[in-house]
DNA sequence: TTTACTGCAAAGGGTTTGCAACATG
DNA sequence: CATGTTGCAAACCCTTTGCAGTAAA
């Protein structure tokens, strides 16, 4: 990643923050460029164990505010604990998951072009049957990482 | 549903059970019964709501044999609470879920055969080049029910 | 008669919250 | 200075587990 992109990422927090009338803090900016600079989504053990700087409180605190501002996204895998990422508004792609059944930990995964009109069609067709209102689609694919394997 | 394929259900789950040394007590059959008849997945408090009779260990015991034989489904929507659903093994449909952001109910939903094969071959191509071992594929459609709109 | 199952109550673990102090607009 | 934010510790809620008794193979 280029610091020229990293700025621009915290801008766009720092807007959408705002919108909330809520402040970009130095903790919050800890946050965003931790969860910009790890991978994959990570639980809150695993992010405060990245900086221990961080207080648990404000830590779930920060990814709700994060979360409600469309900054954060936080992701339900296999197991009980909740991993959280850049949400897609932010970082601009569109992927969906990998998550392993056995230690849990979910990678990143994009398909095809095709595949997603295809679910998007499909999903908005079946949704607005029910009078669902769809907001977005998930996909995740469970199975063994390379590490479990 | 008819009498018959509530015995062949019941004859199914017996069946499973067996393999693994365990046994189709009555208070797991009144459990399946009562997924079966239930049309969603439902919360452990949801079920303790609907048959009384059941203690609270004894479900999520119950839950955990019955998940590890294939007979039963865990899902984890958007809330902390889990759901349980007869597993597609048993059932023999194939679908996937609407799941509610607002109030977190979970219902069922089948998309066209096309699209389930494009998923597929897209999950496997992408899962493959990473040495993931797909076991199954997970698609769910956030958004809002209607008795939430 | 060995092994699995049940119910109760207590513990566990991830997440949330009350409160007082602090920092920011 | 009014409002948002922080950290600590305690509370919370869903889920799991120890144990002693019961039922099934």
């Amino acid at each position: 990643m280029s610091p020229a992109m990293g700025i621009a990422l915290h801008d766009d927090v720092a807007t959408r923050l705002r919108r909330g009338r809520q402040r970009y803090t130095p903790a919050r900016r800890t946050l965003v460029a931790l969860l910009h600079r790890l991978d994959r989504p990570h639980t809150t053990a695993e992010l405060l164990d990245a900086d221990p700087s961080m207080s648990q409180s404000s830590l779930y605190r920060n990814l709700a505010v994060l979360e409600q501002a469309d900054v954060v996204r936080r992701l339900t895998g296999s197991d009980d604990a909740a991993r959280f990422e850049l949400a897609e508004d932010v970082t601009g792609d569109h992927h969906h998951h990998l998550v392993c059944t056995a230690c849990g930990t979910i990678e990143d995964i994009e398909v095809a072009q095709a595949v997603e009109e295809a679910m998007h069609d499909a999903i908005d067709h079946a949704a607005d049957e029910r009078g669902f209102t769809t907001e977005l689609h998930r996909l995740e694919l469970l199975g063994t990482c390379t590490t479990c394997a």
